[in-house]
RNA sequence: GCGACCGUAGCUCAGUGGUAGAGCGCUAGAUUGUGGCUCUGGAUGUCGGGAGUUCGAUCCUCCUCGGUCGCCCCA
């Protein structure tokens, strides 16, 4: 061990994982990447970092934002209006009018990298951390069609991660402005009205009811018994809805009717008029999703469809609809459970030990002829032979090779199986046989 | 940014105003080419850092740094 540097733990809130999580986490992005895939969506990686100027201009509150600067910059040096990214579907925006010439719309892409927000780190929780984002970005007009098939492609996704029994709960922005007008809601109240309802799960709906009623409403009884009805979308029948908020309500049917029909399960989708979402940039449907296993998750899939959110960077308008898995805090649960919690620390199957150091020259040969056969093979190069078996069970490969003097004479070797303590000699062209 | 709690072995933690312990892990052996189970032995600490009180501080006080949780906000 040097000191020729100093040893500090390592940052709060920037998670880094163990050998086993790491590809626990890998799986999980697999599995979700080959959904996507299946629907079209095709990869992309955007920088790190943006100009601060393109990060708040959706009124993004600056303290969460993280700007970069040089150490020893000095005065008007450079970078400083450079900051890091702390969601996918802003620097997705500014892309996409960037390239605008290039991509053929509606484009698909989906996005999995890191984001980083300036808050305390708690449980799940982090200063850094993963997101899987899809998102569909039309040229002028995107149908509804493709709000479902996000929501679709989510679920799915969701599914395909064995994370149990879940809920896409949705609603629509339209339909919700039209229902606080109802309610008696304009203007900044409404926000304010839309943020009690947001935080309403939290603080109890008695409370939620209460503020309602403080903020102005003379039918905040009436409002809450909506929100929370059972079938929301048949007591909508009764409510006299104006323009816009009948249109929410439209809108809100035939997503959700889509979707069923692009294979979404009755069970994992449904109405639910009191998700709001905080950011200001939806402009129709919004999205949020809820673990059985887990509720303490909050929502790990949310999103909605922002018709003006590119419009800002240029002059076409280019409404896009999209979700967003946060995989960080989902894999905070989801590696503990199978068949995450099982998965092996080593991508391997096959240990190669080291029973005789003279024997390196063979053992090499060995596993050049068993990798060339597909076989997925880790050696070790010395050591005590019980410490080089313990390390790879430790490891989760399932056999061990041992060769020493006399199975290296006449072309076999020893294969032992670590599930069931077993082992045989076999000829080495057997061996791939034996362990694929 | 605000509030509460916590910093003792690699990890999880116990402990006392008289300079420290358990479990797990690590390691050696029982078991001379063989892991997981069992048994026996061994190593490991600036008791987060600094200052103060005291004959003496890991323990009491203050400051500081770090962590956890809650609020805000959200994934």
């Amino acid at each position: 061990m040097t000191d020729s540097f100093k040893l500090v733990g390592a940052v709060s809130g920037f998670p880094e994982y163990l050998p086993k999580q790491q590809r626990g986490f890998a799986e999980a992005v697999a599995r979700v990447q080959a959904v996507y895939e299946a629907f079209g969506f095709t990869p992309l990686e955007t920088a790190a970092v943006e100009r601060a100027e393109t990060l708040l201009a959706k009124g993004i509150e600056a303290k969460e934002v993280y700007g970069l600067r040089r150490m020893a910059a000095e005065g008007s040096e450079g970078d400083k209006d450079i900051a890091l990214r702390f969601d996918l579907t802003v620097p997705l925006a500014r892309y996409v009018v960037q390239n605008q010439n290039e991509l053929v719309f509606p484009f698909r892409r989906y996005q999995v990298q890191p984001v980083w927000r300036g808050e305390r780190a708690q449980a799940g929780r982090y200063r850094q951390f993963y997101q899987f984002d899809i998102d569909t970005i039309g040229d002028g007009a995107l149908p509804l069609a493709a709000d479902a098939e996000v929501l679709a492609a989510g679920a799915k996704a969701l599914q395909a991660l064995e994370v149990g029994d879940f809920v896409l709960r949705v609603n629509n922005r339209k339909l919700l402005a039209g229902l606080l007008r109802w309610a008696g809601f304009a203007g900044d109240d409404q926000t304010m009205a839309i943020k009690l309802i947001d935080d309403a799960e939290k603080v109890g709906w008695e409370k939620t009811e209460a503020a309602l009623a403080a903020l102005g409403s003379k039918l905040s009884g009436p409002l809450v018994q909506v929100l929370r009805a059972k079938e929301p979308l048949r007591v909508l029948q009764e409510v006299e809805l104006d323009e816009e908020g009948r249109a929410g309500l439209t809108e809100l049917q035939q997503v959700l009717a889509l979707a069923k029909g692009m294979g979404t399960a009755e069970t994992n989708i449904r109405a639910d008029l009191t998700i709001a979402r905080g950011l200001d940039y939806y402009t129709g449907t919004v999205v949020e999703t809820r673990l059985a296993a887990a509720p303490e998750l909050g929502s790990i899939m949310s999103g909605g469809r922002y018709d003006n959110l590119a419009a800002n960077l240029g002059k076409k308008p280019m409404p896009g609809v999209g979700i967003s898995i946060g995989i960080s805090r989902l894999c905070s649960w989801l590696l503990a459970q199978e068949p995450y919690a099982s998965m092996a620390a080593s991508p391997a199957a096959v240990l190669l030990a080291c029973q005789d150091e003279t024997l390196l020259p063979h053992y090499a040969t060995v596993a050049q002829q068993l990798r060339a056969a597909g076989v997925k093979l880790e050696q070790t190069f010395g050591g005590k032979l019980a410490t080089q078996l313990k390390n790879a069970d430790k490891k989760g490969l399932r056999y061990a090779l041992i060769i020493g003097e006399q199975e290296a004479a006449n072309g076999t070797a020893t294969l032992k199986d670590f599930a069931n303590g077993t082992q045989e000699v076999l000829p080495l062209d057997e061996v791939a046989k034996r362990v694929a």
